[in-house]
DNA sequence: AATGAATGAGGCTTCATTCAT
DNA sequence: TATGAATGAAGCCTCATTCAT
C-alpha cells in the first residue's frame, strides 16, 4: 500500500502515447465529476475507449493512475509558476506574486473538483512529504525568486503550502471571481512574507 | 445520495449514550488513520467493541456516521470561536484574531487527519453550502465581531473559508509550531481584512 | 425449518388475548401491503404497539406468526363454508354451490393480498398436505354435502383445490365484480362435478 | 424498486451464452426447490459453477434474474399455446381447448414449483398487468382463436387467468395424472366460455 | 498487444432472535 | 412479564485485478 507505483512502461509508440493520454483524460474527467470514490478503472477505460486490459497494460493499478494525474498536475503547476515569474520579471515582488497567484488560480479554476481530489482526497499525499521531485523543484524555483527579491527564501515551503491551501479552498467558491480572489490570496501571502523575522508575541 | 440522514434514535439511556460515543470515537480514529475510504462500518463497530447491528441501530448508514462527526466538529469549532472572542473581548482586533486562530489551530492540531477528512474529503459539497446551521451560526458570530470592530462584516464568509484552508493546510506540517503558525495565519487573514474595498489592480 | 411451531402459550388473560390479536392484525396488514418478504417481526410488533420481546413471548418465531394467520384463515373459510351451506340448505346443488363460492369470494375480496400470501407465497403449504385438521374438516364438510346431493363425494379434495385456485386467481383482477366472478367460478366447478365418471377420451 | 431491469449484456459469444444458460438453469432449480426467498445470488452462481461476479455481469440484480426466467416461461407458454392450436386446427373447439390445456399442463408438470413461484410468488403485481408483451400476445392469440370458433373473444383475459390458476393449483397435486387433470380443467374452462352472456342470477 | 469475460474478497446493510434490565 | 438494546449470520452487490483468447 505505501508504494506508489509508476507507469508500467514508457509509451514508446505514438499509439501508446495516445492511449495513455486518453486514459488520463478520462480518469481526470471522472475524478472531477465523481471524486475519488467514483473513479473505477473500468469506467475510466470505457470512457477512454480502450479495454480494461489495456488500461492495466499502462498502469499497474488504480493508484498508479491517480499518481500519474497527480504528477501531471505537479508539472503543470511548476511550468505555470516558472512562466509567471519569467513573464513578470522586473516587476516589484508584490506584482510578481500577484502574477504567480493569478496563474495558479487560473489553472485550478479550470477543474476545481479534480484538483481538490488530487490535493486533498488523494490518500497518498502524506507518503512523500518533500521528496517529490516536482514539489522540490517548485520550492527551489520559488526560493530562488524570493532570494532574488530580498525576501526570506526559507519561507518558500510554507508559502507554497499556504498558497495551495488558499487556492484550493477559494477555487471551490460558488462563483469565483479570478481577479478578486487573486488580490485576496496575494495579499494574504504577502503578509506572510513580510512578517517580522521572529517577532516576540505581544502578550503571553 | 443527496440525503443527509440523521441519527436513527437519540440516545436516551446512559448505556445508549456510551455506545454512541464509542462508535463515534472509533470512527474518528479510523477516519484519522485511514481516511474516508478506509472507514468501514464493520471496522468501526469492531473497534468500538459493539456489534455491527448496534452501529446501525444508531446510524442508518455510513454517511450518517461521518455526518455526526462532522456535526460534532462544527459544534466544537463554533464553541471554540465564541469562547476565544469572549475571552479576548476588549483587545484590539488583531489580537482577537490571533486568539481566534490560535484556538482553532489548537483544535485541529489535536487530530489533523480527522479534520482534513471532515472538511475536505467528506463529499458534502452537494448540500447547500450555507444552510448548515452551524456554519451559518459561525458566520454570524464572526460577522458580528467584525462589525463591532469597524471591519467589513461582509467578508466573514470568505474569511472563514480562508481560515479553514490555511489551518487545515498548515496543521498537516511535519512539526507544526502552534505559536508560529498562529502568527502566519493571523497575519494572512488580517491582510485580507484590511484590503482596500475594491482597489484597482494596478497599484501595489 | 420443516417444523411449523404453534403459539408458545395459550392466552389465558384478557390482556394476553388482546395483545395476540393486535399482533396478528398488524402482521396481516403488513402481509397484505408488503407481502411475505416485507413482513418483519419488528415491524409487526411496532405496528401492534407492543415490544418485539412481547411478540416473541407469544410467537416463538416468524413462521409461527404466519402459521397462526394461516390457521385463522382456515377457520374463517371453514366457518364461512358451513354457514353458506346451512343457509342454502334445501336449494338445488347448483344454487348451493353459488352460495358457497360467493361466500368464499367475499372473504377473499376483503384482503386479496393477504390471502394470496397465505395460500401461495407462504412456503410451508407443501409441508402438511391434507393432515391439516382444518383442511380435513373442510373436505369432510364438502364431501358430506356432495354425497347428500347425489354428487361424487370423492371429488371434494380436487374441487376445493380448484375453487381455491380460481378464487385466488380471480380475486386479483383489477376491478373484481363479485357477482360476475361467482357465476364464472360456480359454472367452472359445476362442470367439474358433473364430468362423467371416467369417460373415455374421444380421440387416441 | 419498480424498475424491471433487463439483462446487462446480451450474450454474444458462445461462452457467454453458456454461462447465462447455466445461471438461469441453476436459478430455476433453486427457485423450484426453495422458493423465491430461498434463492440467493450466491447460491445460484455457485450451483451454476461461475463466480458471483459473472452472475452480475449478465444480471444487474436478483430481480433481473427471476425476470429472465419469467420471461422465458412466458415465451414457452406462448409457443406451446400456438403450437397446440396449430396442431389441433380443424377440430371442434372443445377438442382444441383440451389440446391447449394438455400442452400447458405438460409444460407445468415438468417443474410445478418453479412455475408456481414465477406466476404467484413473484411480486410483479406492481407492473402494469397487460403491458407485458408476451401476455398480450398470448391473449391476442387466444382471442383470435375464440373469435374464429364463434366464441366470446372478450373472455380471453379471464379465460387465461382461470386456466393459469387451475393449472398451477392442480399441478401441485401429489400424483398428478395429466390426462385426468386435462379433462377437469378443460371442462371447467368450457363451462366458463359457454356461460350465457349476462344471465339473470335467479335462474339455475 | 489488445480484449473483455471472469474472478472473488470485501463492503454495506437487514432482520430474526436473545437477554439483561 | 414487558421492554428494546444488542447481536451476528447472511444477503446483495461492487470493483480492482487477472488471464485465456
Amino acid at each position: 500500500m505505501p508504494m506508489i507505483p509508476q507507469a508500467r512502461k514508457q509509451p514508446g509508440q505514438a499509439r501508446s502515447r495516445h492511449v495513455v493520454a486518453a486514459i488520463l483524460e478520462a480518469a481526470a474527467r471522472i475524478l472531477e465529476r465523481d471524486g475519488y470514490a467514483g473513479l473505477t478503472t473500468n469506467k475510466a477505460a470505457e470512457l477512454a475507449g480502450v479495454s480494461i486490459g489495456s488500461l492495466y497494460q499502462y498502469f499497474p493499478n488504480k493508484q498508479a493512475l491517480v499518481a500519474a494525474l497527480h504528477s501531471r498536475h505537479g508539472e503543470e503547476t511548476l511550468a505555470t509558476a516558472r512562466e509567471a515569474l519569467r513573464l513578470s520579471d522586473g516587476l516589484p515582488w508584490q506584482a510578481q506574486l500577484e502574477c504567480l497567484v493569478s496563474a495558479c488560480l487560473r489553472l485550478h479554476l479550470a477543474a476545481p473538483g479534480l484538483h481538490r481530489v488530487l490535493e486533498r482526497e488523494w490518500p497518498q499525499f502524506d507518503a512523500p512529504p518533500e521528496d517529490n521531485p516536482l514539489d522540490a523543484a517548485l520550492q527551489d524555483c520559488v526560493a530562488e525568486w524570493l532570494a532574488g527579491g530580498g525576501l526570506p527564501a526559507e519561507r518558500a515551503p510554507r508559502l507554497l503550502r499556504m498558497a495551495d491551501s488558499l487556492i484550493h479552498g477559494l477555487a471551490l467558491e460558488d462563483a469565483p471571481d479570478e481577479a478578486e480572489l487573486t488580490r485576496c490570496v496575494a495579499a494574504a501571502l504577502a503578509a506572510y512574507l513580510t512578517l517580522p523575522r521572529q517577532g516576540p508575541e505581544i502578550s503571553t
